[in-house]
DNA sequence: GTCTATAAGGCGATAGAC
DNA sequence: GTCTATCGCCTTATAGAC
């Protein structure tokens, strides 16, 4: 893995331990094995950074519609999706979501980060909004903004209230809530 | 107004805005009307700053419950809770929901403040599971679980996308949702 | 092309003046 | 009891050495 790569990966997790605010370019270097003061050399400023950040999460959301790819129905796809919440729900309940969280605080800070966040998450509602159409559902938008709000909001209590079981039940619900639409 | 409670109004008004790491003391004072560096006379630390915020969040909880005791049955009352997310509609559009994205942020952050969070939503989680049993579901904590993750997931989704009828319709959504329940 | 030394600025916090 | 001047630290960013 090159030095870039490593660097973002660092800035992953540490963005996702710490937020970015409390995250320092050294602790991100040290991390990733770099000579501190050198992470200049890849990217220009830290806001850079947590570009590369962003787009590695799209990066790996597009990845995982692949794997969605080889369900049969929409229903089963939307299952398999919120289903990797809960996959990583001792994670979840550690430090939220990592996209959800990165976007409320990127929402406070200034600059159009913020944007780039929304455009992630705007790829999970877009192609949420998909399958429901998909099922002839003509309110597949506001379906979809339901599904994905669920989701995080689940992940914001699992978090607040550091309990992976919470995560894990709403999920489970959201699936039976999929099963019930036709 | 006196000057420690102006400057727990500023923090408020600053912290939703600009998120805890990036608001200053000094930007507290300005805003407060107080001289600068002469926040320390009111609060030992920043952190104790902030837990007067949570307080001042906690105390306007109560608040409205008081509000809430007027109406008749628990279906009633918890829409009423609901629709309050609706009526600050535009502030979540901006900055999300005060609490809600406070504790996101606090999970982060070293220290305990984010324990004092916690305890902010656990009493509307908490006050959401009396209205609940209530009406005699035994299930009544996983539902108000369910009820507040809604309503924070849709101020998170309705913040990125700067979108305050995303709220609206999700609160509405989430009425015919508690009138579903018997 | 890769890395280091250092600058410039801003922050929370303190000590002590009024 | 109220406020001000200032310290010391940390962080981003740059200039220039290897």
């Amino acid at each position: 893995m090159g030095k870039r790569e490593r660097l973002v990966a660092s800035a992953s997790e540490l963005i996702h331990r710490n937020g970015v605010a409390t995250t320092t370019l050294a602790a991100v270097a040290q991390a990733a094995d770099v000579p501190p003061g050198n992470v200049y050399y890849y990217f220009k400023t830290k806001n850079e950074l947590v570009s590369a950040v962003l787009a590695s999460w799209a990066a790996q959301f597009e990845a995982m519609l692949d794997t969605l790819a080889d369900a049969d129905t929409p229903q089963a796809r939307l299952k398999t999706l919120v289903r990797s919440w809960d996959e990583m729900r001792e994670l979840v309940a550690q430090h939220g979501c990592p996209i959800g969280s990165l976007a409320a605080e990127l929402d406070k800070a200034d600059g159009d980060l913020d944007r780039e966040a929304a455009r992630v998450l705007e790829m999970v509602v877009g192609w949420a909004e998909g399958q429901f159409a998909q099922l002839g559902r003509s309110d597949a938008r506001e379906l979809a903004a339901t599904l994905v709000a669920a989701v995080q909001g689940a992940a914001l209590l699992s978090s607040a209230f550091r309990d992976a079981e919470l995560m894990r039940s709403q999920v489970r619900r959201i699936e039976r809530w999929i099963d019930s639409i036709d």
